[in-house]
DNA sequence: CCTAGGTCGATCGTATACTATTTCAGATAT
DNA sequence: ATATCTGAAATAGTATACGATCGACCTAGG
């Protein structure tokens, strides 16, 4: 009842290892081995069994029966189909979530806005990063159908775990996103149509994506 | 090597409880204890409980720690969420996949839905529901995410759990349905934009739900 | 009569031990 | 030289056993 704050081993097991993953410690294509895992965590390999196939099942690691489980290629594919994910769910949510935004979450969501732009002067990725997981969070967390928003959640998980490793910054794309952003409070402030919303924020995102997709073309040529 | 034509027994758990849910066996709220899932398919608790959780993955049942899994409950609500959520990731799937589908899948489309329509005379439901997922299946398939293909699938699957229970049909829906799929296969074949072969496929989903919540107020009062 | 606290049974959570499967190295045959 | 077989090592899969936790009931005190 003293040093274990944590819940129970095997969701202890869950955190451990899906952090491993984010922070890179265990890379593309590496190899989760139960036993081994196991005796990092000092647990029996039962909970770190869970726990790997609850990673598995937000497919952050793929499962092969009998051989064993591997943190999931993170190649410009994988990249693109979770980006597109994300640009549907997270559209649909904050086209959702609009009618529910008040105008307090407004304030804040452009003062975080504002936040991201001194973080281009000072360049400071880092907290750009955070700071935009923020901003959208402020408002899809007001959607009301709690299953799209368990998608979008997954999808930014997802994210995080790619993100960190290969996709790097794509010159002047962080500039024109705040501008994007506004413009999304802008139609949420004046109650546009839902679906002008949505197509908003969807290609929000999936600007970010055709134009890392450029970028990489433009590099290779 | 005989008769074990499955895999593991933590697989042959999850198939059969996945079963006995969608069959209505193990109805909304049915408690599901470990010890005695173990008992009926003759294994240890181990595979159960992981069956168990990745059920709860999918979102059929609901898990808490130290008290047990049981069969989500399928209330109107969770039949809204599940169905909005699919419109989304159905109509995106269908609206990428239409580039790739070929006259001959046009013309299989076309044909199972003139036996959908034969069903409506001889008023066959069941049949008419599997041509029904037959159907969109054809188109969906070809989608090319395939992170948006593994949604389509799962909310296809929910879908399977809730239907058989509680919700039943809105007397002349099925008739327009099948209506709207030949627009659907006309926008197909005419090459029409993305996001108009979005909308068609997303509108024919929600028209469902719409009327089935139009069709419940109405008996109420 | 109602509430606080304690006991007990049911069930989950995890460790340990054993079995099954895969994989790879090396030997043998073609 | 290549292919196939054989066996051992590594690791996943499962069973059993035990400890931990929760919820219901029951008792004592107000």
């Amino acid at each position: 009842m003293t040093a274990s704050v944590g819940i129970n081993k095997s969701e202890r097991a869950y955190l451990e290892i899906k952090s491993k993953i984010t922070d890179g410690s265990f890379g593309p294509g590496y190899r989760l081995v139960l036993g081994q895992i196991a005796n990092e965590l000092q647990v029996s390999v039962v909970p770190v069994r869970e726990a790997i196939r609850r990673l598995e099942a937000e497919g952050l690691v793929t499962f092969t029966a009998n051989v064993g489980a591997q943190v999931v290629a993170t190649d410009a594919r994988e990249y693109q189909y979770t980006m597109e994910t994300l640009s549907l769910v997270e559209g649909m949510a904050t086209a959702m979530a609009a009618p529910n935004v008040t105008p307090g979450d407004l304030v804040l969501a452009r003062s975080i806005n504002v936040e991201m732009r001194e973080c281009l002067e000072h360049f400071d990725p880092k907290r750009f990063t955070e700071l935009n997981h923020e901003f959208h969070a402020v408002i899809f967390e007001h959607c009301s159908n709690l299953h799209i928003l368990d998608l979008v959640h997954r999808g930014w998980n997802r994210l995080a775990t790619i993100r960190e490793s290969t996709f790097a910054f794509v010159p002047g794309r962080a500039q024109r996103s705040v501008e994007e952003h506004d413009h999304i409070l802008d139609l949420i402030e004046a109650k546009a149509p839902a679906l002008e919303i949505e197509i908003a924020a969807r290609s929000h995102r999936l600007a970010t994506l055709h134009e890392y997709l450029e970028y990489q073309k433009s590099q290779q040529s």
